[in-house]
Formats: C-alpha cells, sequence, structure tokens
DNA sequence: CGGTTTTGACCTGCGC
DNA sequence: GCGCAGGTCAAAACCG
C-alpha cells in the first residue's frame, strides 16, 4: 500500500502539480454538515491503494450560504460591515450566488498541493478528533472569493484533505498541466 | 519593502 | 443561557 508514496510527493515543487493522475469522485449531497465526523465519509472509499479522492458538491442552501455569508461578508468590509449591518441587519443577503464546496483527498506528504492558484493563508485552527491543524487559504486575485481548506487525517497522516469552496472566475497562473482540465471538469460538476 | 505566514482573539451557530 | 467547535480577522513576524 505505499505504492502511491512516489506519485504523490512530488508535489513539494511549485512547478509541479500534475501528479494527481486519478481520482474518485464520489458525490455525497450533504449541505453544510457540521457533523464532524465527516472523515468517515473519506475512509469510506479507501479500496484503492493510492491516491484519492472524492468530491462533494453542495448547493447554496439559502440559508447556509447567508449566514455564513454574512460574518465573513462584514468582516472583510469592516466600513462596510456598519453598512450591511444596517441595512440588512442580520438576514441572510442572498447574495449573488450559490458556494459550491467539494473535497478531495490525496496521498501526499505535503499539506499545500498546487492547483496553479495562488492562495492566502488566514488561518489554522485545530480540529477536535484530529491531532492535525486544519488550514485556511483564500485566493488572492482581486474579486475572487474562493476559499478552500486543507486537513489531514490523524487516521492516516497520509492523507491529505483539500476542500474548496467557490469557483474561480479568473484563470490560473500556472501550468498546471492536466490538473487544469481535472479543475474544470469539477467545476462542471458543481455547476450542476 | 511587499506580500505572506503565524498566532491569539473574536464571532457565530449549534447542542445541551 | 452557556459552552464548544469551527471559521475569520488582524497585528506582528517572517521571507523573497
Amino acid at each position: 500500500m505505499d505504492n502511491f508514496a512516489s506519485m504523490s510527493s512530488s508535489s513539494s515543487s511549485l512547478s509541479q502539480n500534475s501528479h494527481l493522475s486519478i481520482f474518485n469522485m464520489m458525490m455525497t449531497s450533504q449541505p453544510h454538515d457540521h457533523h464532524h465526523n465527516h472523515n468517515q465519509v473519506f475512509q469510506h472509499h479507501d479500496q484503492n491503494n493510492g491516491y484519492s479522492g472524492f468530491i462533494t458538491t453542495m448547493e447554496e442552501n439559502q440559508n447556509i450560504n447567508g449566514d455564513v455569508a454574512t460574518p465573513a461578508a462584514t468582516g472583510e468590509g469592516g466600513s462596510l460591515a456598519a453598512e450591511n449591518e444596517a441595512k440588512e441587519g442580520k438576514k441572510k443577503v442572498e447574495k449573488k450566488s450559490r458556494k459550491p464546496r467539494f473535497a478531495f483527498q490525496t496521498r501526499s506528504q505535503v499539506d499545500i498541493l498546487d492547483d496553479g492558484y495562488r492562495w492566502r493563508k488566514y488561518g489554522q485552527k485545530a480540529v477536535k478528533n484530529n491531532r492535525f491543524p486544519r488550514s485556511y487559504y483564500r485566493c488572492t486575485h482581486q474579486g475572487c472569493n474562493v476559499k478552500k481548506q486543507v486537513q489531514r487525517l490523524s487516521k492516516d497522516e497520509g492523507i491529505v484533505v483539500t476542500t474548496y469552496e467557490g469557483v474561480h472566475s479568473h484563470p490560473i497562473q500556472k501550468s498546471t498541466d492536466n490538473f487544469d482540465h481535472i479543475l474544470s471538469q469539477m467545476q462542471i460538476y458543481t455547476s450542476l
């Protein structure tokens, strides 16, 4: 079962990223699971030795997005927050669109998988039930609110789970090779 | 120097 | 109502 190691560890370099050659995708409709045990879902498909993955998609539930988006927006805006708060109060303002969220897991020694986008880390939190912290990243492209979080399973430290939230509205800056069109396909899935 | 990471505090939703 | 857990912010540190 260590066969996968050869392919996964290469992500250490920013220029290499195409090693996620294969991945399973499974769709689960779990809107906003605060189910702390979502890792159970992941282990569900360990049938392959090696690599990865699986994908979750979720439509925006007005509730979910509204609530989530509100605090985030206020936090970002700062001064804008006052406006928003004054106007919308605490209500769920249906923002422009849904925030599809999908995740996949990979076998990798490193947490950072280079997908061709530029990310800035904005937080790190320890997760209960997990000995490894979860890192929060945000796309640095202006106007791009795509976020992602990277988490490592305590059960298998070799598995890294990356969860994307939102879709990029700008091109990738790097070559990204085949991972590029893999991403594209994933976006298609989420838009359905 | 500018951008990014680090890290603790803060906020919010949820369960009890 | 309180406490917990997850998510975000922001100031300082860090690195090219």
